[in-house]
RNA sequence: GGGAGUAUGGCGGAACUGGUAGACGCGCCGGAUUCAAAAUCCGGUCACUUCGGUGGUGUGGGUUCGAUUCCCUCUACUCCUACCA
């Protein structure tokens, strides 16, 4: 594609010019209305992809917006630094991971800076240097102190090749995401945050975040899991112990007809001392899917029935009871719980149906493989029956704390968050265990605990508990032996308060609290879904426990959230199955060939990834075509919350426009037309632009697109057919660079040059329009709601006279021949509708 | 199993609180320009039609003067989550 715009030198002419003039560098200042942007800042895997460039565009349209609308803009960058990625690579290259970290830093800087996007790199961060992960080891030592930090023994999946332990999201279809090898369960000691504290606060503040999308709340929601019910102490029958379950149907109490346990809990090892075959039942159960198949071991012990007497109830240890939810402990009442009823069915239990639905005889109700588990009425439950379920549990909740043999209790699924890692490649966890056994906190003053320098970095440096020269240390008040926990953070701990550091990013603190004060909460957060839980669960976790530590008095991090979709693109495979780029296909009319001019087959539309090999270089496209076009294509057509479809197309559509932006300005120098007024085309500019303004304010950019082709396309018109005068023109060319600024901001520039004043259209105040009413209006005219004519009418016509208008025309004339008008509709500006017989 | 969401031309997608369905872009068709092509520019483009109209927003129904929009039914697809007692 040929053109005469040269986007290399213009795009780098106003890069220059913004850094040389540090427009984007913020102050803070208290008289000024402050807005932060915030995307979520890369992992430096190498290069940016085309989701960071959907993602960092999106953030600058609203960024450069605000800006223009007159906050004080805040809008940082940064790196979330620590991870494995860096340690492999390491491995390979037998350098520290710190080299290939800074290294792929440069260059994607440079990427993101060639982007043109509006940001402050005076803040930026990142998360591995010292001078940064200093204050999240001080950030532990507080939650440590506070009793919000602990260590307990934890089940962990550890990969046998790797030899480290794996988060649950690395853990794909139970083998490790890079050796494939089988993850194993080991049991390890490891630090825990409790979250779990604030699951209350955590869960009612969701209502607070107005700006959020429903669906990450509920997601939040869900993973939180509150549940309300109660638990029951169960007497084992002939000894002075009891078996607590924690239940959400206490009203099916009555038809509880055994009792289960998991295979960890406390009673299983005890029995499991004496029992033989219990041990057999537990290593039997380990290779079966419980989900599938229910699994039982009957013990021969009994519990009490609570509210009937003489009845004893059966203790089964069983697989599908789970030992971390609850108390790993269940009642089981076959009749109204399906997991129940199928162990019921295999192990002969007893069946009482104890809700019957609403509009069923008691007689006609029968359970056999179908647990009823709706709405209904008690029954076969003594004091309960006759009782709706809701009025029911009540009932026997209190009777169940009168007889002080339970409680009310309200259970969530959220569990504390394990922080340890056995990896180099993190922040250390700055706690010592002294020889004596007590296990300290790094003292303030010896804060940061730094990573070693290492020249050679192998597999045997590749974990910190293998130098030992690193690992032992003194306890400095004692003077006695001390080692260094050889654990280091999940990195998921770096980027759970990153946003509060970029107030400051050179402060010797980790911030103040005055500009906590003013900058936070983040207005508007931008990232993808794929953090609707973890992420963003532990930063407002983060954000609560600070709160508490008293460094500053906020709730919740993130006013506005928005969650953009993925870029896809086609997929393409070959004959022998094998995935093809992009680059190597040729279009040969209907048909698609590869470099060996072999067919090719395409394929589903997925998201772009290396395995599929349907990726797009982000650098590449720049280089081609330019930022503004990159941008330009990531906003158009799909709204920014659904996925993007690349194509080449796509991308040729938003070159041919930016070019036609420049031949524009071509034209303007050399217009000459003399013919004065058209307010036509400049009533229904003004218009447009109030129309950019409101769809941007809706996060729709797609529409913002649609309205500035109109705008482009009106003036053109404007141009050719009405004669536009040379002023007119100019001041269609300087609104038309203040619209374009948030979304192709280089080219904007290049307009306001040749047609505003001297300074930079970055900062020049949004345009907002004013609109005459106009004196005709078009309204539709209907008959029984079928719409006949559209004609336009004096807007200060009464209805009558409009009525009278419409009547007298023609083709309603005709359609209404022969017919009596019933009922005459009318909607001032939009429609008239007349009813007919 | 549970939860959330989506469905509009050949394609991506518009249509404000119910009021002109298909904006805008792509693709396609025709024309101009060109030795020719690319690029560019102009025009057309939901379907059927006897050129009067008629039908049309996944399916079937309902509310309404009027439904892509609200309610119910069914279908298909996408995502999340998963023994949570």
């Amino acid at each position: 594609m040929s053109s005469r715009y040269n986007h290399k030198v213009v795009e780098k002419k106003w890069q220059d010019l913004w850094s040389k003039l540090k427009v984007f560098e913020t102050i803070k200042d208290v008289n000024k209305k402050k807005y932060y942007v915030l995307e979520m800042f890369p992992y430096p895997s190498g290069k940016i992809h085309m989701g960071h460039v959907r993602n960092y565009t999106l953030g600058d349209v609203v960024a450069r917006y605000k800006k223009m609308k007159g906050y004080n803009v805040l809008h940082p960058m940064g790196w979330d630094a620590f991870g494995l990625p860096a340690e492999n690579a390491a491995l390979v290259e037998k350098k520290h991971p710190e080299k290939w970290t800074y290294q792929n830093i440069k260059t994607m800087k440079n990427q993101l800076l060639r982007m043109g996007l509006s940001l402050d790199w005076k803040r930026e961060i990142a998360t591995c240097h010292p001078e940064y992960y200093k204050h999240e080891q001080k950030f532990f030592i507080d939650m440590f102190n506070a009793g919000l930090a602990y260590k307990k023994e934890a089940e962990v999946n550890w990969d046998p090749v790797d030899k480290t332990v794996l988060a649950n999201e690395q853990v794909i279809d139970g083998r490790g995401w890079r050796s494939g090898a089988v993850v194993e369960k080991k049991k390890l000691s490891q630090w825990f945050l409790k979250i779990s504290k604030y699951s209350d606060e955590l869960l009612s503040d969701l209502d607070s975040l107005k700006n959020w999308p429903n669906k990450v709340k509920i997601m939040q929601s869900n993973w939180i899991g509150k549940s309300v019910g109660s638990e029951i102490d169960f007497k084992v029958s002939g000894q002075d112990t009891s078996i607590t379950v924690f239940t959400t149907r206490p009203d099916t109490i009555f038809g509880a007809t055994f009792l289960a346990i998991s295979t960890e809990h406390e009673l299983t090892k005890k029995i499991l001392k004496q029992n033989n075959d219990l041990n057999n039942f537990i290593k039997e159960c380990e290779g079966i899917n419980s989900e599938k198949i229910k699994k039982g071991f009957k013990t021969n012990m009994y519990v009490d029935h609570p509210f009937i007497n003489g009845k004893k109830l059966p203790i089964f240890v069983a697989n599908f009871v789970l030992q971390e939810y609850g108390l790993g402990a269940i009642f089981g009442c076959p009749a109204h719980d399906q997991r129940d009823l199928d162990f019921a069915n295999e192990y002969n239990i007893e069946i009482i149906p104890v809700v019957k639905p609403i509009n069923i005889d008691e007689k006609d109700l029968k359970i056999t493989n179908e647990a009823f588990t709706q709405d209904g009425i008690i029954i076969n439950s003594n004091f309960l029956n006759g009782l709706k379920i809701e009025e029911a549990k009540d009932k026997i909740i209190k009777e169940i704390e009168i007889k002080n043999i339970g409680r009310k209790k309200i259970n969530f699924k959220l569990r504390d968050w394990g922080v340890s890692r056995q990896r180099f490649w993190g922040c250390p966890i700055p706690i010592i265990y002294r020889e004596d056994g007590k296990i300290l906190a790094v003292e303030d003053d010896e804060l940061p605990v730094k990573l070693p320098e290492i020249k050679n970095f192998t597999e045997s440096s590749s974990a910190l508990r293998n130098i030992s020269e690193w690992k032992e240390t003194k306890c400095k008040k004692t003077g006695m032996k001390a080692y260094r926990e050889t654990d280091t953070f999940d990195t998921f701990f770096e980027s759970s308060w990153y946003y509060f550091r970029y107030c400051n990013s050179r402060l010797k603190e980790p911030f103040e609290r005055s500009d906590i004060d003013y900058w936070l909460p983040v207005d508007q957060y931008i990232g993808g879904i794929e953090h609707a839980i973890l992420h963003l669960l532990y930063s407002r976790f983060f954000t609560k426990a600070l709160r508490d530590l008293n460094y500053f008095n906020l709730d919740e991090p993130f006013k506005g959230l928005f969650t953009q979709g993925m870029v896809t693109h086609i997929t393409y495979k070959n004959n022998s199955g094998e995935w093809v780029e992009p680059r190597d296909i040729e279009r040969v009319g209907n048909k698609f060939i590869d470099k060996n001019g072999s067919n090719v087959e395409t394929g589903k539309i997925e998201k772009m990834s290396k395995s599929k090999r349907n990726v797009v270089d982000p650098n590449d496209i720049i280089d081609s075509y330019g930022a503004d076009t990159a941008r330009w294509f990531m906003l158009s057509d799909s709204p920014p919350e659904r996925d993007l479809q690349w194509t080449d197309t796509g991308i040729a559509a938003s070159y041919k426009f930016i070019n036609k932006l420049y031949e524009l300005v071509e034209k303007f120098k050399n217009y000459e037309t003399k013919n004065p007024n058209d307010s036509r085309t400049i009533e229904a500019l003004k218009k447009i632009i109030n129309e950019v303004s409101n769809t941007i304010e809706a996060f729709q950019f797609n529409k913002s697109v649609a309205k500035i082709y109109e705008f482009v396309n009106t003036l053109s018109d404007g141009l050719s057919k009405y004669r536009l005068s040379k002023e007119n023109f100019k001041w269609s060319l300087a609104k038309l660079s203040l619209i374009l600024q948030p979304f192709i901001p280089h080219i904007s520039e290049e307009i306001w040059s040749n047609v505003g004043d001297n300074s930079l259209c970055i900062n020049q105040e949004w345009p907002v329009e004013e609109i005459k009413s106009e004196l005709n209006l078009k309204l539709a005219i209907q008959i029984n709601g079928k719409t006949k004519e559209i004609i336009e009418i004096d807007s200060n016509l009464e209805k009558d006279g409009v009525m009278e208008t419409i009547k007298r025309n023609e083709r309603v004339k005709k359609n209404l021949l022969g017919k009596e008008i019933v009922r005459e509709i009318y909607v001032p500006g939009k429609i008239v509708n007349l009813v007919v017989k």
